[in-house]
DNA sequence: CGCGTGACGGTTGAA
DNA sequence: GTTTCAACCGTCACG
């Protein structure tokens, strides 16, 4: 669990702001004790930001370099104070990304094909306008997971209290009142009914047999007892595996078929909205609010410039492939959404003359970009070898596939 | 200079 | 309907 910060980094500080430069204050030289740095002030904008921003959108951002004027709405102002009419921000390279939401999928996965060909990270960086952070964290994924899709975002972990569980600690408690919560504990382990990655806490079985057994209680309708307690051990309507403590990676190497991971899948694609089709009307609504001179869409899935509209036309599907796959490329991954698709809109990449943010978009034919003095290699970027990347499409797992740095525990001291 | 990594501000969605 | 929480994101800068 995340640590309580007992600076609370996420308030905004007065401390913060300022010049980043002349604000940079005591750099902790080792790293393990660094301390936060000072950050410049990001001018936020949301990507929740209501539309019609009153022709803002798509004009060129200026970015955090430049220091806040004093008095102005600084990081200290209340945020909604501080976002404007624009989605995206523009990054050092002069790309376009939205602070907290992924690059698009044709992005992504022309990072991995790049790698491939042999292009250096820093290049691809430099090339796609991305970070090389980001750029490294997605070949690192991707070596490890074998997706290039990024993880899930939200949610909550799924329960352990389940009601298989509650039933057996009821039984437990009603089978030696004096038991103790490590006692059950250890005997829903051995009795099978959790593994060590669904088993609840000390402190949840105290809980448990004080709010929901109480004081040996007679037990009630026993609650929709399931026997088979193996069916919440990853209790997402998914496949019942165990989360892997880590993704390990592919014995056939980075190219090869990759690991199987965990598809979060419990919206699933069959839910109510895709069988209805109801899909499509989010789509038209979303090609709508996406036509020229529209504000960007709420999501930058859904920037006809990044994933669609650059290909194939404004509001027009590509290839076939409506807005239901892309969407679920970037939420809740199908498996069944392939390259195949993808294809066809992978120049996704085209960048405007330099000197202008990078999109995600454009003329299909301008995918390298034209403009600071990074030169393409000689080999042809097109359309190769996609069905490399078939599986690459993939809904890396859920947990456990964080090997490296792990997630963001934020650890305050 | 290239790259791995962690802090950070942000979004998201279930509880 | 709102809040909380814990997952995720990409950028940035350190080393």
């Amino acid at each position: 669990p995340r640590a309580v910060p007992t600076v609370p980094s996420r308030t905004p500080g007065g401390a913060r702001g300022g010049s980043p430069a002349a604000a940079a204050g005591p750099r902790g030289g080792g790293r393990r004790g660094r301390l936060p740095r000072p950050r410049r002030p990001r001018p936020f904008r949301s990507g929740r930001e209501p539309m019609g921003g009153g022709g803002a959108a798509g004009a060129p951002r200026q970015r955090g370099s430049l220091p806040a004027p004093p008095g102005a709405p600084g990081p200290a102002a209340p945020r909604s104070l501080c976002r404007e009419h624009t989605y995206g921000e523009v990054n050092q390279l002069g790309g376009v990304f939205v602070n907290g939401r992924p690059l698009p999928n044709a992005i992504r996965l022309r990072i991995v094909e790049l790698a491939q060909l042999g292009i250096r990270p820093c290049d691809i960086s430099r090339q796609l306008r991305v970070s090389h952070g980001c750029v490294s964290k997605i070949l690192a994924r991707y070596h490890e997971t074998g997706s290039i899709l990024p993880g899930a975002i939200g949610g909550s972990k799924p329960r352990v209290t389940t009601p298989a569980v509650v039933k057996h600690i009821r039984d437990y408690k009603q089978g030696d009142p004096g038991i103790f919560a490590w006692e059950i504990r250890d005997r829903l382990l051995a009795d099978g009914v959790c593994d060590k990655y669904n088993v609840p806490s000390v402190s949840s079985i105290s809980r448990i047999l004080r709010n929901k057994i109480g004081p040996l209680a007679p037990a009630g309708p026993p609650p929709a007892a399931l026997p088979c307690a193996h069916l919440y051990q990853y209790p997402y309507p998914g496949p019942a595996a165990p989360p892997p403590a880590k993704a390990a990676p592919h014995p056939a190497g980075p190219l090869g078929p990759p690991p199987v991971p965990l598809p979060r899948s419990w919206p699933s694609a069959h839910s109510v909205t895709n069988i209805l089709g109801i899909r499509t009307f989010v789509e038209q609504a979303g090609a709508l609010a996406g036509t020229e001179g529209a504000a960007y869409p709420p999501k930058m899935e859904e920037w006809p410039s990044v994933n669609r509209s650059g290909f194939a036309g404004p509001g027009q599907a590509v290839n076939g492939l409506d807005k239901a796959g892309m969407d679920g490329d970037i939420k809740y991954p199908q498996p069944g959404a392939g390259l195949s698709s993808m294809g066809t809109f992978l120049p996704a990449c085209a960048y405007p003359p330099s000197g202008q943010p990078g999109v995600y978009g454009g003329s299909p034919g301008a995918y390298i970009a034209p403009g600071p003095p990074w030169q393409p290699p000689a080999a042809p970027l097109g359309h190769h070898g996609h069905g490399e990347l078939a599986m690459a499409f993939k809904q890396p797992a859920r947990e456990g596939e964080r090997g490296r740095g792990g997630r963001d525990p934020r650890g305050y001291e």
